[in-house]
DNA sequence: CGATTTTTTAACCATTCCTTAACTACTTTC
DNA sequence: GAAAGTAGTTAAGGAATGGTTAAAAAATCG
């Protein structure tokens, strides 16, 4: 779940905001005066900081210059041309005016989340204690790493990428070996059971399942 | 410089803009039409797309559902809440209503380039004791500099951009060589070997591994 | 242009990985 | 219950990839 830091020091308001974040749901940070937010900035893991300009102990502005890491999105009530322009020109990602909807500033907040989010795409897969890091291109058990050879985390990939669904061996032979047509089911057999070999050596529990005739796929959860 | 789409039918408005915009200076490509602004998104380096959405041809809320990849601000008279949410929600990246400052509007040009920039800033790149100075365009193991060729330089760059991920040999002969398409595992060996063997007489410690049949990557930390 | 540095090519060996094949065990079919 | 088919394990040879070296080719620099 994403944090949001409200920085805000009118308590209707502040109090307003975080009803609406919590609803969503955002887990909510909150910060009454400048100070404050600093302070939890240092220590917390935030993803997005909703600012108000007018704050006591240090001014909105400043937080704005400091902060580069966390998109900001500043509330405020000025309403000069010059104020939005110079707090969006010192850092801010964007500004919207009080009063505002709650609508328009929970879609500009996705809008902001949403960018964060395509910096780091390619997400993990993962089933019961395994993860498939794609970047890495690492297979995590328990923790620990397995080192598997190219076709073996091409297979564990196709199984991970749909538990609970059945791969058939065509589907996985075609993985193996991309364009030649003598693929061979004895073949993957023997990846399979070298992955098998592979996963035992950390845990006792079985993850891949044979189904009869057609090809395998991942444990269920529950059985 | 930065290159801009302008989308907009009504001649005036979009003379007005592309005249600031050209002041700036950006480089400014003009469409009259949704159909005519997505030829050109296909067709031509854009950095952000300035988007009416009352547009002949295409629905301008259409184009924002199809375009993942460039930031896409909206400029339209539209100014109900629901028509800026829904238009926020399917992708566009910002929302200004008609009419509009010209300041503000630059300024929020800025701040969704400046984004688009914050993801490949020039900053030092460190990995175990390795500290990588893009300004330098210098590379430092244990304090020592070591001296890297460009080539070499760029390899150890790209691994040093996202250490524990994978580069894969293909990604690393397009560094090597940009266009030439008789690029060579051969040549890569070759250098992966000589940087190996300029920090081996630093450090006993591995840097890079090898995946097999994949590429490199930096070690991971534990193991 | 000649001297130095860098990149590529090529040959060779080492290592890892994939397939093959033989054997065993289990399922289904008749 | 025997025969035929499918699954699982193991070990060994061969194929593919990685690593090193040295020399030729290309690029850089004064």
């Amino acid at each position: 779940m994403k944090t949001i830091l409200v920085v805000e020091d009118n308590m209707d308001i502040h109090n307003l905001i975080k009803e609406v974040l919590e609803k969503e749901p955002y887990t909510v940070l909150d910060a009454y005066s400048g100070t404050e937010a600093l302070m939890l900035i240092e220590k917390e893991k935030i993803d997005l900081i909703l600012l108000d300009l007018m704050l006591p102990g240090l001014k909105g502005e400043e937080i704005v210059k400091r902060v580069k890491e966390i998109p900001i999105l500043v509330l405020s009530a000025k309403t000069s041309i010059e104020d939005k322009v110079n707090v969006l020109l010192d850092g801010a990602n964007d500004y919207l005016t009080k009063p505002f909807h709650t609508e328009e500033l929970l879609a500009r907040i996705k809008v902001q989340l949403r960018m964060d989010k395509e910096k780091r795409k390619k997400k993990d897969l993962t089933y019961k204690e395994m993860v498939l890091k794609e970047k890495e291109h690492q297979i995590y058990l328990r923790g620990q790493t397995i080192h598997f050879t190219k076709t073996e985390y091409a297979i564990m990939k196709q199984l991970l990428l749909a538990p609970k669904q059945v791969v058939t061996k065509n589907q996985l032979l075609d993985l193996i070996s991309e364009d030649t047509l003598d693929c061979d089911e004895n073949s993957l057999k023997v990846h399979i059971s070298n992955i098998r070999k592979k996963i035992k050596k950390v845990t006792e529990e079985e993850y891949i399942e044979s189904v009869w005739g057609i090809g395998f796929k991942l444990y269920d959860e529950e059985s």
